[in-house]
DNA sequence: CGTGCTTTGTGAAATCGTGCACAAGGGATC
DNA sequence: GATCCCTTGTGCACGATTTCACAAAGCACG
């Protein structure tokens, strides 16, 4: 077995795919299938065949030849490749509508982020309890953070309150932070920002509606493939 | 002025920036700022502003030299380009958690995306009113989509029921899907899927604080470099 | 134990995306 | 209208990512 240290960096793209495989080979898992092809691993996640043995080289060299990959002995490595050994607790910014649908929401707890708090800066929502959590006011974030050994932030407020949440948030010791406010914010280089916009989203695929509807003429040629793929992005 | 044409394909990269950018313009023009040079652009998307000229550049020659852009005209322009010259009405798979949650939230009206329609599969929820529209039964899709003319549906189920909630969208006549559930699509080519996955993002966020904390030796000599940026990414 | 079938792991090529550097264009000023 | 300064638009080189193609490796079966 190779040392425990860190390997040669992972490029970008594929650690945005690992998650996409671990979820995959944790569904596998639980229909009881012991081990699965890079063919058949591409298949039920939408990729290249060859893609997903690059990505998984970058891990080490856990398939069979001949044989494919164990599925839960690839399931651990992919776990502890992304840190996923452990929970890694979260701290919510903002209790509006979407701030409390994300504590309600299952993708966090049950996922091995656990909400370890929830502020706001409206005191008419200090102390009401949401999906289990009270809120706290925002001024005690430092504390929360401290207490909870929080390193990751979410941040569910208005555009306009984003990125005093991000100075705060960073301030208070967070390292990363999951922005769902329209907003770019701007933090050191020492933080990690991902960004998660609706609308932004939303006008992509608008994009390429009004893409297809300006070709409706040709697209009829191409509607006639219309066998199945996984993961048609874009 | 050039041809209503539809102009060179527009690489997935830049479709993927021009929201922000556009997002940006709309608040500058807020400002009542005029003008805003590629230099001014980049600092406020967090990009390179080589990045924001060849983007803009798929669009047409709309800058002046020794000038800039003029604001309100490439938001015109922008907007022209996504298909945001009208609205688009869609309509959402899964009343639970995150669909109310996704109804209620402003991003989808006051963006140009109206929700046209919610439908879930169970009986209880049927004809219960959430932000102002009434959750009509699954079976009802076709009938909701043919009425409201809508091409985009939004998947807010549970991963389980994703894929038959996709089908059911494409059996209705949208060509578009926006999917919360974590879970990968399988859909004809000529659909357009995008995945918005709350783990995923978690996950990536992850792997870069485990980096973090393996390197933290190291990390000690990059923590110097407090300079700010935007749209720090991953 | 050798042969054949299968699938991995990975060089190498092709493609895509980014950023530099600069020529060309436009406005302002005299 | 000539000159200067500023900023766009883009050719080009570079880096990252994807894909191909195949040798190396493991298993099964005779």
């Amino acid at each position: 077995m190779p040392p425990h240290r860190t390997r040669r960096r992972i490029p970008e793209a594929t650690v945005a795919r690992l998650p996409i495989y671990l979820q995959i080979l944790i569904e596998q898992a639980e229909a009881d299938v012991d081990n699965v092809s890079s063919e058949g691993l591409a298949e039920l996640a939408g990729v290249n065949a060859a893609k997903v043995r690059k990505d998984l080289s970058y891990l080490g060299s856990y398939g069979t030849r001949g044989v494919g990959y164990e599925v839960e002995y690839l399931v651990f490595q992919i776990r502890r490749e992304l840190g996923l050994d452990h929970e890694w607790p979260v701290v919510i910014v903002g209790a509006g509508n979407l701030g409390q649908a994300l504590a309600g929401y299952g993708g966090f707890n049950g996922r091995g982020f656990p909400v370890g708090g929830m502020v706001d800066i409206d005191p008419a929502k200090v102390d009401t309890v949401v999906a289990g959590a009270r809120i706290r006011p925002l001024e005690e974030l430092p504390k929360i953070v401290a207490a909870g050994g929080i390193s990751i932030g979410v941040i569910a407020t208005p555009a306009a309150a984003a990125q005093d949440a991000a100075d705060r948030l960073i301030a208070a010791g967070v390292t990363s932070i999951l922005n769902f406010a329209p907003m770019v914010l701007s933090v050191p280089s020492t933080i990690s920002v991902r960004k998660v916009d609706l609308a932004v989203e939303l006008q992509i695929l608008s994009y390429h509606e009004q893409r297809k509807a300006n070709n409706s003429h040709s697209a009829q040629l191409h509607a006639v493939n219309d066998e199945r793929r996984r993961g048609a992005s874009a």
